[in-house]
DNA sequence: CAGCTGACAAATATTGAAATCTGTCACCTG
DNA sequence: CAGGTGACAGATTTCAATATTTGTCAGCTG
């Protein structure tokens, strides 16, 4: 398309393959159709990412980056640590919602992508229990938690949640009465957070 | 093989196909071959089964029914209802972890049924938070967990435990930490029913 | 000479013709 | 005549030929 311009950078190139990715989905988007999106040839696009698979990691890292950083906020405030954490995993489970009934063709192709990366999920999982720990911790510091080891209890608490943020429960999300379940898993849990 | 002898029933038919299952996997195991296996005529099996997907829908019940069987005792005991609940999941994530690792092509070979058949799924899940709602019931009866509506607890409880019984965590129970993980949601739970 | 190109070999995906399977049903047979 | 058969039409799967894609690299170009 556009014949030349901007020097061809990392960032651009995975932008090009964002929109590529959501034009033709996971199975058709090639690296060819990325390099002419970008009007370079693929030659190019292989000089930033190794492989296609590096291509794709570095897409899927920087969509599940987005959504720790719109969560970090709420870690960082300083109110009642159990409403933060209420706070976090409704935000949590919204913005997935959000993404999964907005497009979902293009959060079918991020499960995809979440599939084919196991170790940027692994990470991504990391960095949230990590803010999940700080929560705790704070908690545990204002005497309104009861926790041996907050980093145990902050994962303890993410897998009991997982309804509600694992991707492999998208078609839940819809179902009518989901609310009410997210409500009586979150009470259930936090009641047991309580000194 | 066995070229007559009793008469064909559903039950036979049903044996036939769980083992050509296991052996061909759910993508090759087709109708004539469950017919070749029990010496009939595909047409036969259709005499009991109206389609293919009804055969392995029952396939699959049975399946799933086998593990609810297992799990009622514990519900029907009358100890420490706490005590009952945690055996219950305990002999839930242990049957399933075994399953799991002992045959994991039979597992996967589970895993695409219940895929297809989510009706028998549903009714399964329906199933055991009923057993749940009888334990969470009866603590509430004897004054040890708090509960407004134990229906919606147990079910609360179940969605909770998820990453123990879900098949879709099947990756996950084989992990070195998995039994700490379980016991901090477990014990993160039960703490949470507690009056 | 840094950055890009495009021809190329090997790996992977697509395609369409042939083979197999599903589900039906008129007709056997003990 | 209850229970079973097997030929059949349409749907689905397989398989091998064909086309596309990935990843490399010698060389072009601004």
């Amino acid at each position: 398309m556009a014949p030349t311009s901007e020097p061809l950078t990392a960032a651009r190139i995975l932008e090009a393959t964002e929109e590529v990715l959501r034009r033709h989905g996971p199975a058709k988007a090639t690296v060819v159709d990325v390099a002419r999106a970008l009007g370079v040839s693929h030659g190019s696009v292989y000089r930033h990412f190794r492989t296609k698979a590096a291509l794709r990691e570095a897409v899927t890292e920087r969509w599940l980056d987005r959504t720790s950083a719109s969560l970090s906020g709420i870690v960082a405030e300083d109110g009642d640590p159990e409403a933060r954490l209420r706070t976090w995993f409704t935000t949590l489970f919204e913005a997935k919602r959000h993404k999964a009934g907005d497009d979902p063709e293009l959060f079918a192709t991020y499960m995809v992508l979440i599939g084919e990366h196991s170790a940027v999920v692994d990470r991504h999982i990391a960095d949230l229990t990590g803010q999940l720990t700080t929560i705790v911790e704070d908690g545990v510091r204002r005497g309104v938690f009861a926790s041996a080891s907050p980093a145990v209890t902050a994962r303890a608490v993410f897998d009991a949640t997982g309804r509600f943020h694992d991707p492999c429960y998208v078609r839940d999300w819809e179902q009518p009465g989901i609310d009410d379940e997210f409500e009586a898993v979150v009470g259930l849990v936090l009641r047991g957070l309580r000194v």
